[in-house]
DNA sequence: TCAATAATAGTAATAGTTACTAATATCAAT
DNA sequence: ATTGATATTAGTAACTATTACTATTATTGA
C-alpha cells in the first residue's frame, strides 16, 4: 500500500520541471531548498520507486553516477564522454527492432535503450580554446 | 610508452577465448589460475587500458558491476533485468542513425550503443518452475 | 481518535572501483 | 651483458555511489 509523501511529490515535481538530467545528489541539493530536512537516502529511495513506476527514467551512462530524467516521452540520449552530461535528442524510432531481435532469442525483450556517445559542443569549444592557448601558457587543470 | 606485461597479455587472451561477458572480478578469478599473484587492481587497470585501446569492450549495464567483452565485432547486447547476464545477439545495423542524429547537434557523435532489456530464457523457465511449485510450497528465496 | 503501517531522517554498511607506493619488470642505449 | 629510465606491478588504502538499518514520524482507513 503506497502512502502519500510530501518528499516524493517534491522530488517528482523537481524532475518534471527541469530539463537537464541530474544525479541523485543534484536532486537532493535542489529539493533541499523546499525540504531542508530531507535525507539523501529518501531521495535515492524515491528516485528508484518513481523509476520502477515509470514516472521518471533512470539513466546509467557508464560515466559517473546514474542520472534521472523527468521526461518519459520517447527520445534519445547523447552522453558526452568528456563531461558526462546527457543531452536530449529527437527520437529516431527503430522500426521492427524488437521483432527482429526476438526472432533469434528464447527470452522476452521488454524494451531497448539507444545511447549516443561522443563529445558535446561545450567540451569541443573548451578543447579548441585550450589548443590555441597552449602556445602561450601551460596546461590548465580542473582544480584551479 | 607502452611496455609489455605478462599480466595484460593474459587478461586479453582470457577475454578473447571466452564467449561470456565477465565482470572484472570474474576475469580476476579466472586469470589467477595462470597468474596466482596478480592483483585485482592490475585487472581493473588493464581492462580499462584495453577498452580505451579498443581491444575489448566495456559494458555498463545498470544491473550490477560492469562487464567486459573480448569480441569487438559489431553486435547487440541483450541484458537480463532479472539475473544481469549479457547475451550476444546478431547485429541489426542502424542505417544512417549517426548522420540523422548529428544533423540536430553541435557536438561530435563518435558512436552509439544499443542495448536490449528483458528476461532471459533461463530466468523465464525458473519463473515457470516457481509458479507451478507455489501450489505446494512456500516461496523459495535465493539464500538457501 | 485510534491503530496499523508506510515513509522518513540520520547513520552505518556495502559494492565496485580507483589511487597510492614501494618493489619489480621491460627495454633502449650503451 | 649492464645500466638507467620508466612502465607496470602487488598489495593495500581510500573513495564514490548506493543500499540497508533503525527508531521516529506521517498517512490513512476504520
Amino acid at each position: 500500500m503506497v502512502k502519500y509523501s510530501r518528499q516524493r511529490e517534491c522530488i517528482l515535481k523537481n524532475l518534471q520541471e527541469r530539463r537537464d538530467h541530474p544525479t541523485a545528489d543534484m536532486v537532493y541539493e535542489s529539493v533541499r531548498v523546499e525540504q531542508p530536512n530531507i535525507s539523501l537516502g529518501t531521495v535515492y529511495r524515491n528516485l528508484s520507486f518513481l523509476a520502477q513506476n515509470g514516472q521518471i527514467l533512470k539513466l546509467t551512462t557508464g560515466i559517473g553516477p546514474d542520472r534521472f530524467d523527468g521526461c518519459t516521452a520517447p527520445h534519445i540520449h547523447f552522453i558526452c564522454r568528456t563531461c558526462g552530461n546527457v543531452i536530449d535528442m529527437e527520437d529516431i524510432p527503430q522500426r521492427r527492432l524488437v521483432e527482429r531481435a526476438s526472432a533469434q532469442f528464447d527470452g522476452i525483450i521488454e524494451g531497448y535503450e539507444l545511447q549516443l556517445f561522443g563529445k558535446c559542443g561545450e567540451c569541443l569549444s573548451i578543447n579548441k580554446r585550450n589548443d590555441s592557448e597552449s602556445h602561450r601558457e601551460a596546461f590548465r587543470t580542473d582544480s584551479e
